[in-house]
RNA sequence: GGCCCCGUAGCUCAGAGGAUAGAGCAACCGCCUCCUAAGCGGUAGGUCGAAGGUUCGACUCCUUCCGGGGCCGCCA
């Protein structure tokens, strides 16, 4: 448990005695009580809301209650002094011993510090990328899997057992055009002149695909039917793009613990065997659905077709899984496959999508609720658009055309670990702007480097303390005697280390990672505060020969904030920097 | 028309119902004989889009409206 954790624990354990003791009302609800760093760090090292929170049910004034707990948490040693303010909250001065007592944790720990056990074991899929397997990744699907993956790593970290899954949609027409495409390569490697109808992907990528089956098969294939070729070249070709899309995630040092195939829920009574699972709960049936509010299609006209109540669960319409020509759409096989998950057993489902699937966020809420009972939450994480900018300008992509930057020209030109930083400085549902100039700029603008620059500075200190005799092992550094930092600004820093577990849990249960990546930026500003503090006042220097026991507990501190940002950094992916170029 | 996301300092953005709303950039003023100045400190900058509501308390939750973006199909 991090010191917010105990602390909230003493507070309970407080009022828990009041209860007893008759001072206040028995059976209180003491779930809504918090204790956090407050705002203004001129009001204590944490507050607690409790008094105001249990104001209503034990019909007490706020500051009475605040003042009963007070005179029983500031008899405990640990407590330095518990200060009842404001409309009733109560201040809390942790004894100074309580907070060093962190460093030697850390070093003791080291990066499994902060790891948390709120997962408690539970089973979490996160689906993430899932890029259709028609060509290579672009910026949009870094974004998806560099997110995905952070997130399956904080929640590792926060006590979860965590799948990464990539859905392969290879049931779909897009698999077929993808197909027509390829074979026109190959037609084009037969020295045919050939054209890209509206529709087909033109992208150059496809050449060596065509190249490769043109030496298989010769003109063999020239001028045959579809029925002659399509079902080859589709496996063929979505081999070879779901080839590329690996190499493209391991650019990035994506992993994923499972491939699941969209093809592999047809003929095999899969999907049959979800949606009876829907019927069996009375949640389909045949029906003709009203027309698009709005813009109209053209050709749109009222037909019979199996739709799945997702209106009963806060849907807007009713969804169609089964075309007016008995084949399926899109929506059934996807019905099947987060079936799949939860007979897998997972406690709980994450999507990653990308925003312009916002549109469906509800229906497969709607179909994990009815298939799981209510008992498996899903959460779908929508990630906004990236815009990428160049010289100021801006590139446009089109996937159509052909012309988009994709995964491998990014992690090329600025690296897998800018890359991924950068990608989760911003929440995910807010658009990110991508600039290939900034990003690589080694100014405090760029989180990146700054957050880099305080691991390598932090090294720098070290390998100096080396030379001047000091031992840096983390064992040695642990048994130093940190009372020795005494400093406001030291203790700054060490209640900053002292926030990770929290951090990381407060991350964990919002599902964002870029929570991290903010804590580190912040981490990192306080270190580089406190080095620049030895610059104007030599007494605060980390390595001061003349004072040994000093320098002992200052290198442990920095060890300790070296970890910390190599814990954080490791969550999101991103490669420590020992020293700066 | 409906649904989703967004609206916070000049700009880019943080801000799990708490106290006097924060950071970086840009602006202005300072700081290198000194562990990386690739940095640090300070000043200035705000009716948190608007109006209601919920409550001890709202940037945060609810409703309506305004503005920006996205989505809408028997597509995937």
């Amino acid at each position: 448990m991090d010191l917010f954790g105990e602390t909230r624990a003493m507070v309970v354990e407080a009022l828990d005695a009041l209860e007893r003791e008759g001072h206040l009302p028995e059976g209180l609800d003491l779930s809504a009580v918090t204790v956090e760093p407050p705002r203004d760090p001129a009001h204590g090292d944490m507050a607690t809301n409790a008094a105001m929170v249990l104001a209503r049910p034990a019909r007490m004034k706020p500051r009475d209650i605040a003042a009963l707990v007070a005179g029983r948490l500031g008899a405990d040693p640990r407590i330095a002094s518990a200060e009842v303010a404001g409309p009733g909250f109560l201040n809390l001065r942790l004894d100074p011993a309580v907070w060093l007592a962190v460093i030697p944790k850390i070093l003791g720990q080291g990066r499994d510090f902060g790891r948390s056990d709120i997962g408690a074991g539970r089973r979490v899929n996160v689906e993430f990328v899932s890029a259709n397997p028609t060509g290579p990744m672009h910026v949009g699907h870094m974004r998806g899997a560099v997110f995905g993956d952070a997130l399956a790593g904080l929640l590792a970290f926060a006590g979860y057992e965590v799948t990464r899954e990539y859905y392969i949609n290879d049931g779909g027409g897009q698999v077929d055009t993808l197909a027509r495409s390829v074979y026109l390569r190959y037609l084009e490697a037969l020295g045919e002149e050939v054209a890209f109808p509206e529709g087909t992907y033109p992208g150059d990528y496809l050449v060596p695909v065509g190249q490769a089956l043109a030496e298989r098969h010769g003109r063999a294939l020239v001028g045959k039917p579809e029925s002659e070729w399509l079902a080859e070249f589709r496996d063929f070709a979505t081999d070879a793009m779901m080839a590329t899309i690996r190499e493209d995630l391991a650019l990035l040092g994506v992993e994923m613990d499972h491939y699941f195939s969209e093809k592999s829920l047809y003929g095999t009574g899969a999907i049959e065997k979800a949606l009876a699972a829907l019927e069996e709960k009375g949640l389909l049936y045949t029906g003709v659905l009203e027309p698009p509010k709005g813009r109209v299609p053209e050709d749109w006209e009222p037909r019979e077709q199996t739709l799945f109540r997702s209106t009963a669960f806060g849907d807007d319409v009713d969804r169609p899984v089964r075309k007016s020509d008995g084949t399926w759409t899109y929506f059934a096989p996807d019905i099947a496959y987060h079936w799949d998950k939860i007979s897998r057993g997972y406690d709980e489902l994450i999507d990653v999508l990308g925003a312009d699937h916002g549109g469906y966020v509800k229906r497969l809420k709607a179909v994990v609720e009815a298939l799981s009972d209510g008992k498996v939450p899903l959460d779908v994480k929508l990630c906004q658009l990236v815009k990428l900018m160049k010289g100021g300008q801006e590139y446009k992509m089109s996937k159509r055309a052909g012309t988009f930057v994709t995964l491998g020209d990014v992690v090329a030109e600025v690296g897998r670990d800018v890359a991924r930083f950068v990608m989760l400085t911003r929440k995910n549902d807010a658009p990110l702007d991508f600039d290939f100039d900034k990003v690589l700029e080694q100014s405090k603008d760029n989180p990146v480097f700054y957050v880099q620059y305080a691991h390598a500075r932090a090294n720098s200190v070290l390998a100096r303390a080396r030379e001047a005799g000091f031992d840096t092992d983390d064992g040695q550094l642990a048994t130093a005697d940190t009372g020795h930092l005494a400093d406001p600004r030291e203790i700054d820093l060490v209640r900053k280390v002292a926030e990770w577990p929290r951090q990381v849990q407060l991350a964990a249960q919002a599902h964002e990672p870029h929570r991290i990546a903010f804590y580190l930026n912040e981490l990192a500003g306080e270190f580089h505060s406190l080095q620049h503090a030895g610059k104007l006042d030599p007494a605060l220097r980390f390595v001061r020969e003349d004072a040994p026991a000093v320098t002992r507990s200052r290198l442990a501190l920095v060890r300790a904030t070296q970890v910390v940002i190599a814990s954080g950094l490791a969550i999101l992916g991103v490669t420590p920097a020992e020293e700066m170029r």
